[in-house]
DNA sequence: CGTTAACTTGACGGCCCTCAAGAGAGGTGG
DNA sequence: CCACCTCTCTTGAGGGCCGTCAAGTTAACG
């Protein structure tokens, strides 16, 4: 039956899923420095579950209880706020390596949708057994410092594209940004598949998705990129940085 | 002598600044819940460096080493940074109880200045201590992550201010919220002084000075704030959060 | 092959920036 | 005490960037 392959498949996947810390190929990223291989152990005893999330669905929605953070092993998710009137807005975009949930530890409550924008896979990380078992590892408790004061200085500079750039400005700065979080988990630097639409992709730069596709075209009749649909191709990224000026 | 007065009034200052966190009105907002006598007490020896920054100075500056943490006991602060063009973008602004330099951790670098804007008294932290002593007390150590958290969710709701509002949703958001939290600090919620400049008001908004100054004249005109140069009175409350209409 | 979501492109208008001039407040020195 | 300077704020006129509205194209999927 044609039924049972996206079934055999998604059991592969969840196969590849039963890793551990202390093997995972992302831990340089997720949890960035400095373990032995004793509190690597430790680490796995916490972060048994790890799980699937499908194209569309939610890894979790403002509101609900806080109670682990995630680290994404593979996919992309967004995330995002929604209004009283409908409108969204696109808070931030993150891969593999990423750590989510973050914002949710002061209220115990999400204040933001998480979404994944193509098939991924998360780690579940209990907050409480993680709070717990830093009060014994200091190396895990600066990390986790570390983590969170990296996303307030990031937040910092997305303020600044958002306050201060114009349009071209801010599609440029991300496209850079991207290639370089690309490029810095091993993928090529220069050509890359957009995960979110021009619409998330506006929302996230304060942008109308018209305007982000004019200045795509532009981008790709002045020969800094290449552009088919969802597939980028970054032709003369100093081009691009040129166009950052004096900003960031 | 004229001279020997203003050394006179800041020794005085500085006598009133020999308080120890036990004692301190602030805590409620510095490190808010839950600690014990015994934990105050702790807190109090590593707390020991409190210190005046005079209006227009430093707290820190871009580039420097990252030492402690600095809560403020009074006074106002603006977080910036500072482009190569000499652009600046003003990141925040903060107010009695306030923790600053939390975006360096990551870094053990400053990535903004502060810069006093009136003559602000401060809590200096040492950072490593403070770690050291997060390790045995769990709810000292939940505190921070809680603050280093709000920030983040306060930051997210600032990108949806600068992507999504229009020049007059974003005033209207802002003194709202200067509003609520000068209230929560025990002053006047309908009438303050604003510390900063239309140009700096400005950047921090992602508005040039022009359009903050024109803002003001035209709330003033609807009967919804009095403007006298940089004394505020909100006269209409519920008409600017009618202004915001589904956002925020 | 029909439907839908996503993207592109054009025309027009409004919001906000730019440039400019002038007023008011605060500080300094005579 | 006042003239003078500087910084800040206000207000006006004009223009440009980007949002709005609209129509058409492409791609994906059943």
């Amino acid at each position: 039956m044609a039924m049972t392959e996206p079934i055999l498949k998604e059991q592969n996947i969840l196969k590849q899923l039963k890793v551990v810390c202390s093997l995972c190929s992302l831990r340089e990223l997720c949890l960035p420095i400095g373990f032995g291989p004793d509190e690597l152990q430790q680490l796995d005893a916490l972060t048994g579950s790890k799980r699937l999330v499908k194209r569309g669905e939610h890894l979790y929605r403002t509101g609900s209880e806080f109670t682990a953070i995630y680290a994404i092993r593979g996919g992309f998710f967004k995330t995002s706020v929604l209004h009283d009137d409908g409108r969204e807005h696109v808070t931030g975009f993150h891969m593999m390596g990423d750590i989510m949930g973050l914002d949710a530890i002061s209220t115990e409550t999400h204040v933001c949708d998480a979404v994944a924008l193509e098939t991924s896979e998360i780690c579940e990380i209990p907050f409480d057994k993680l709070s717990e078992l830093s009060m014994v590892m200091p190396v895990l408790h600066q990390n986790l410092h570390k983590i969170m004061s990296r996303e307030i200085a990031f937040d910092h500079e997305i303020m600044l594209m958002l306050g201060k750039m114009r349009a071209e400005e801010r599609l440029a700065a991300f496209l850079i940004n991207l290639s370089q979080r690309f490029s810095a988990r091993g993928y090529s630097a220069a050509s890359f598949q957009l995960r979110m639409t021009r619409e998330e992709l506006g929302s996230y730069l304060g942008l109308k998705l018209e305007t982000v596709s004019r200045i795509f075209s532009k981008f790709q009749e002045e020969g800094l990129i290449g552009v088919q649909k969802k597939l980028i191709e970054l032709k003369d990224t100093n081009g691009l940085k040129r166009l950052l000026g004096g900003l960031a």
